[in-house]
DNA sequence: ACCTCAAACATTTTT
DNA sequence: TGTTTGAGGT
């Protein structure tokens, strides 16, 4: 009766079957972890645990969906919908929702992802006047998420002397400021940022003893897949969760700990250990996935960290054939020799797209190899960088979805009520904003008693307000009886959107336009997936945290696949290639200051290695274009931390092109611009950083670390890096060409 | 109020 | 290089 069983090996059948208690499962690359979690849980179910009573933590969306499709095979019945299954921020919005009352957010509150918060931020910096160059969003948003995840309140913040002296240093003495009014704002507007997600939960469960109880009942068992990766606060919550039946299991493998940017915390592992002294432990060693060649020299790499918990990944496969580091002229002939090197392998050994993946470090590194790809009419698909629900048209349609959901969230107002433009400008909408702050309302609020109320705003643009307030509310109206569908198409038709779109025939407006009607579709798929009355409201909580990752629209497609390595994680390819693999790419330039984030990045060419089944190719360039010149790039550290046993070279600048091939390569014209440019910024670089204006013992000064002397210079041409002794950051190497040194008289 | 064009800006990774 | 913001004209 338990013959689901014999699917297992002894080492990951002891996991599986060990049912209480805390454990924690350390698995290496390839070893069958998603295995072992969707195997325990049925187990637990085969056991009689009840569904109901088990939450289950990935770390996507689409992880959960295919895990819970396979216990449902194993056990056979329809009992797995029916575990809390979904990443951290899913499960806890859900939770949410529920409880909402107790921490005064209404049940509808708005998500706001990275751009939404970002643009709040923006209009917060604008309306203090506070002067862009040293108050930027990014540092400004990314700063304010920090606290957040710190637990420090703006209070604390005050009494903090360390943190507000940093803030004097940057000249950000009015981050307060800022920080105070993005919180009061969210609030306002009833919406939350992913933060808030995680720091309410928290709250909820921290303030209110009985709601504790309640969850700590209900997820008697709680399992946790890539268990490196969470951060502290989802450690604490999962910590207070666990703390009545102590049934808690994570998994989970340092070596593939690539998200410490993001406040993930390697110490949780430690943690665990300290918490729950009874822990068992297990360890799951022997990789099926890959060749003898690629195990062998992701260990070889990964040996050079010195930060990692002992274990010996081993593998029965063969050895394969050896992995292949490749040399390049530049960016471009990369991208073509890997489009070639895929076109080749493709008929020699019956590949389908399917079977390749291509891996980088940075978003922007796709174009190349997408041009590449193209020219050779291989289909690709690309994860990552804009995601469809962050696209500029559906955003705008979103916004209409948000406002009638929740009529406080200002920020989704703004964005919708002169789109379609119906002649309610900036100087409107700025009045109508102050009205809004000095009352304290929201500006819906201000709309809706626009005749009653005292604003410098002409009888005209009144009407025209009054229209739109009316077309809202009719649809305000119309939410609380129709599905989910039927409103989302009655939206984009009268509020004009879909002619305006339809009447533009630019091949960029005929995309929206299809853009739009897709995100029609999903709207009815949704409504008619779901068994119980689909509101609008429901729809937006959905989407609100779906990344690329979980669309599966084209998994029937044939499709190479394209994203950052960050993106791979948990998933395995026949055929591997990773490419620019250059110093201040991979590891980025900004990793190079302290070993801790040089690790972090080893670690990840170690989930980049490991992605690949049986064969793995490594390249780059001397050459790239990047930030809009050229720059010569050198071969990455990381290349010679390779095992040569296991490693071949080739250190010709050719072109992957086998004879037979060779007539093909008439389309690949080498541009005559690039070469043109290259000799332009030649001669830019030599007036620039050749004779540049710095010797040893200045005194400068950068616009983050502040003052600082100068104690070496080395390299030369666009590579002349500093070493500046910083009076309150102490000493960075920094590359003149990007770091703005202002040198500092006497 | 809206449109157009040029200048400025930005490049690490993401739920 | 590609995108976004702001100034200036209509």
């Amino acid at each position: 009766m338990n013959d689901y069983l014999n699917h297992l090996n002894p080492e990951q059948k002891l996991a599986v079957e060990q049912i209480d208690g805390p454990m924690i499962v350390i698995a290496g690359a390839g070893s069958g972890k998603t295995r072992v979690l969707t195997y325990r849980i049925a187990h637990l179910i085969k056991n009689g645990v009840n569904p109901f009573n088990i939450l289950s933590l990935t770390f996507t969306n689409k992880a959960s969906r295919e895990m819970r499709d396979r216990i449902q095979k194993i056990i056979g019945d329809n009992d797995a919908k029916n575990i809390w299954m979904g990443t951290f921020h899913s499960v806890f919005s859900k939770i949410l929702r529920i409880e909402s009352h107790y921490i005064n957010y209404p049940k509808n509150y708005t998500i706001y992802d990275t751009e939404d918060s970002k643009s709040l931020t923006r209009s917060i910096i604008k309306e203090l006047n506070l002067n862009k160059d040293f108050y930027k969003v990014n540092i400004i948003r990314s700063r304010i998420s920090t606290m957040k995840n710190n637990f420090i309140s703006p209070d604390e913040y005050v009494n903090n002397p360390e943190i507000v002296l940093q803030d004097k240093i940057a000249k950000r003495t009015k981050f307060i400021d800022i920080y105070k009014s993005y919180i009061n704002r969210c609030i306002k507007y009833s919406a939350m940022d992913f933060d808030d997600l995680l720091i309410n939960t928290y709250k909820l469960l921290n303030s209110f003893p009985e709601i504790l109880l309640k969850y700590q009942r209900k997820f008697e068992y709680i399992l946790i897949d890539e268990y490196q990766d969470t951060n502290h606060i989802q450690y604490l919550i999962i910590k207070k969760l666990a703390a009545l039946n102590e049934n808690i299991c994570v998994v989970g493998d340092d070596a593939q700990s690539i998200y410490a940017f993001r406040g993930a915390n390697i110490q949780n592992i430690l943690n665990f250990q300290s918490d729950y002294p009874d822990f068992k432990s297990f360890k799951l060693e022997q990789n099926y996935r890959s060749t003898k060649s690629i195990v062998e020299t992701a260990n070889h790499l990964i040996s050079f960290n010195k930060k990692q918990l002992q274990k010996k990944v081993w593998t029965n496969n063969s050895i394969g054939s050896s992995v292949v580091i490749h040399k390049c002229s530049s960016d471009n002939e990369e991208a073509k020799l890997v489009a070639n090197t895929i076109f080749d392998l493709k008929i020699r050994d019956d590949f389908f797209n399917n079977d390749f993946c291509v891996l980088y470090r940075t978003n922007a590194q796709s174009r190349a190899i997408e041009e590449a790809l193209r020219k050779k009419n291989i289909n690709y698909k690309i994860y990552g960088g804009i995601s469809f629900y962050q696209r500029k048209e559906i955003k705008d349609i979103l916004a209409y979805f948000r406002v009638i959901v929740n009529q406080n969230d200002d920020e989704s107002l703004k964005r919708i009520i002169n789109y379609p433009s119906r002649g309610i400008g900036l100087t409107t909408l700025n009045r109508l904003s102050l009205k809004a702050i000095e009352n304290n309302r929201s500006i819906w609020s201000i709309i809706k008693n626009i005749e009653n109320i005292d604003i410098n705003i002409n009888k005209g643009t009144k009407n025209k307000l009054i229209e739109f307030y009316e077309l809202i509310q009719k649809f305000i109206l119309m939410s609380q009886k129709c599905d989910a569908y039927t409103l989302a198409n009655d939206i984009i038709h009268s509020s004009k959107i879909y002619t305006e779109l339809h009447n533009d025939k630019t091949p960029e407006g005929v995309s929206r336009f299809e853009n739009i009607q897709e995100l029609l579709n999903g709207v009815k798929t949704f409504a008619e997936q779901s068994e119980d009355e689909v509101s609008l409201g429901n729809y937006l909580q959905e989407i609100a945290l779906i990344t690329d990752m979980d669309n599966e629209n084209d998994n029937e497609a044939d499709k190479i696949t394209l994203m950052t390595i960050h993106a791979a994680k948990g998933l395995e390819f026949p055929n591997v290639f990773v490419v620019g693999i250059e110093e201040n790419l991979f590891p980025s330039m900004l990793s190079l200051e302290s070993e801790q984030d040089l690790e972090e990045e080893r670690r990840l060419f170690y989930v980049a290695i490991t992605r690949a089944m049986k064969n793995l190719f490594l390249s780059y360039s001397t050459f790239r274009f990047r930030w809009g010149q050229y720059i010569d790039c050198s071969e990455s550290r990381f290349l010679n931390e390779l095992d040569d046993k296991y490693v071949v070279r080739n250190e010709q600048e050719v072109h992957f092109s086998k004879p037979k091939f060779s007539f093909k390569k008439k389309s690949f014209p080498t541009t005559n611009r690039s070469l043109k440019s290259v000799k332009k910024i030649e001669n830019h670089e030599a007036e620039n950083y050749v004779g540049h204006k710095f010797s040893i013992g200045d005194r400068i000064e950068h616009q983050n670390f502040g003052k600082g002397s100068i104690s070496n210079i080395e390299g030369f041409g666009s590579s002349t890096k500093a070493c500046v002794n910083f009076d309150n950051f102490g000493e960075k190497t920094l590359l003149l060409k990007f770091a703005k040194l202002k040198l500092l008289n006497n």
